[in-house]
DNA sequence: CTCTCACATCAAGAGCTCTTGATGGATCTT
DNA sequence: AAGATCCATCAAGAGCTCTTGATGTGAGAG
């Protein structure tokens, strides 16, 4: 434990979580370490469109990099993602509490 | 299982959580159900800007509304966010293999 | 050294989302 | 019935994010 993301820290990742095209890439990396040009011809994307996503992935945490020559293998970080599953199996702990009627 | 979110439906609700102003309503909802004028005073909040607020994430499955008298009650749905974390845990379970070499 | 390739970055504009103040509907009080 | 309270909705504008095309950077090829 003592590894629970606070709200803080969560935002940025949902943040950059919220976007089609990004959660596009998420699923492309699923399948494991891609290079951007890799990425970009699987996703039919601009070459300066992918890498401003990639950019939001791998500010938020979400994403790590990899230089290997003249090319450049993105993957995803398991340990973001499971922060973030901690952070809302936290919230869904909570929300059980007993209702406490209001304004009367 | 078998029901393990697909991104087209967890992409709304990481939507509607990528945002402050709605992340303080969640925690604040993460304490129990609530009713919109607890919540306005709580948080500060103008009452449209909160009205507004709610609806997406209502819309998004997040939440779940109680009407009573005049006072509507929100509270958080612990099923939707126990849809997203399977979600997350689907891609984290699947990025852990083998990088396959690019362009060689 | 020069050229090419893979990728990052930049500036400008398009497009979307959020905030604000006003209005409307429903319920309760008097 | 009239007024007050709680909440939802609307229209307009502010503000932010995304897309596009051009330019920059650094590595490898020739």
């Amino acid at each position: 434990m003592a590894r629970t993301l606070d709200t803080d820290r969560a935002r940025p990742m949902l943040k950059a979580l919220a976007d089609p095209c990004r959660l596009q890439v998420l699923e492309a990396l699923a399948g494991g370490e891609r290079c951007v040009c890799e990425l970009t011809e699987e996703l039919g994307l601009a070459q300066s469109r992918l890498s401003f996503h990639l950019k939001v992935l791998r500010d938020a945490g979400l994403l790590s990099d990899r230089h290997s020559g003249r090319w450049v293998y993105y993957r995803l970080r398991p340990e973001a993602l499971e922060a973030l599953q901690d952070w809302l199996a936290a919230l869904a702990r909570q929300c059980t509490a007993p209702a406490t009627p209001c304004c009367d």
